[in-house]
DNA sequence: AACCCTCCGTTCAGAAACGGAACCTACATT
DNA sequence: AATGTAGGTTCCGTTTCTGAACGGAGGGTT
């Protein structure tokens, strides 16, 4: 019944309580996805089949991440419609305020992380 | 004898050629470790040992993400010296350009990830 | 009503990544 | 010769992720 990802803390819940803030933002979006999530919602992105489609992640770490992003407070889940019950997912103020680190990402993604063309096959 | 990561396309390098800059920075720094070791070069840190020591982090682990690290050349590797042969790992101009995203990371750990005890044992 | 569709997940098996500990190499110290 | 130090590598078991299929609640179509 009670999540089993809080039953072991595992190294990432170690993360959460270190004396570092940036490791402690890292306890909460140090893996492949839950950052991308979190642009996506910059992008106006809001529903779980959006992020599926354009992350291309499986169903099942979408699910996940979403919930801890909104564990974490950083997004906020909300029905959009009640007759066929479905919920959309957007940025609480916790979430915007990621928007320094999100453009310093970017910043230095653009400038040091050119496209290169995967190799030809 | 070549590098196997490279060999088969992850998830990972597939990242490396989004057209978003942000998941360009994430094929780089999207794991737990790889940005607390940049931080730690920033402090000042720059060798095998006490990147291990300050993190925690298992020497293999370690030694993968320092490889990367200078293959994407974030950092550079350099003997500082020459009778036992030892090297250390000091940040790039690639890497010193983390600088911004690093502190717009610091400050949202700040404002929003307090620390929090581990829960009373 | 029977059928198919959409949305938001969950389940399962196999693959990849990670963690812990021991081991290795090269030199220096005692 | 034994012990220590720095920078890794190897081995192996555990955790996490992927891919694909399944479920279930509702809607729309015929």
């Amino acid at each position: 019944m009670e999540r089993n990802r809080q039953a072991k803390a595992s190294r990432w819940d170690e993360l959460a309580t270190d004396w570092c803030p940036v490791a402690r933002a890292m306890s909460v979006i140090g893996d492949r996805w839950t950052l991308l999530i979190v642009r996506d919602c910059f992008l106006g992105k809001s529903r779980f089949e959006e992020f599926q489609k354009s992350l291309g992640v499986t169903r099942h770490i979408l699910s996940d991440r979403l919930k801890r992003l909104v564990e974490q407070g950083v997004l906020e889940r909300n029905a959009y419609s009640r007759k066929p019950l479905r919920y959309d997912y957007r940025l609480s103020e916790k979430g915007r305020d990621f928007a320094p680190a999100l453009i310093g990402l970017k910043d230095w993604g653009k400038k040091h992380m050119p496209v290169r063309k995967p190799a030809a096959v």
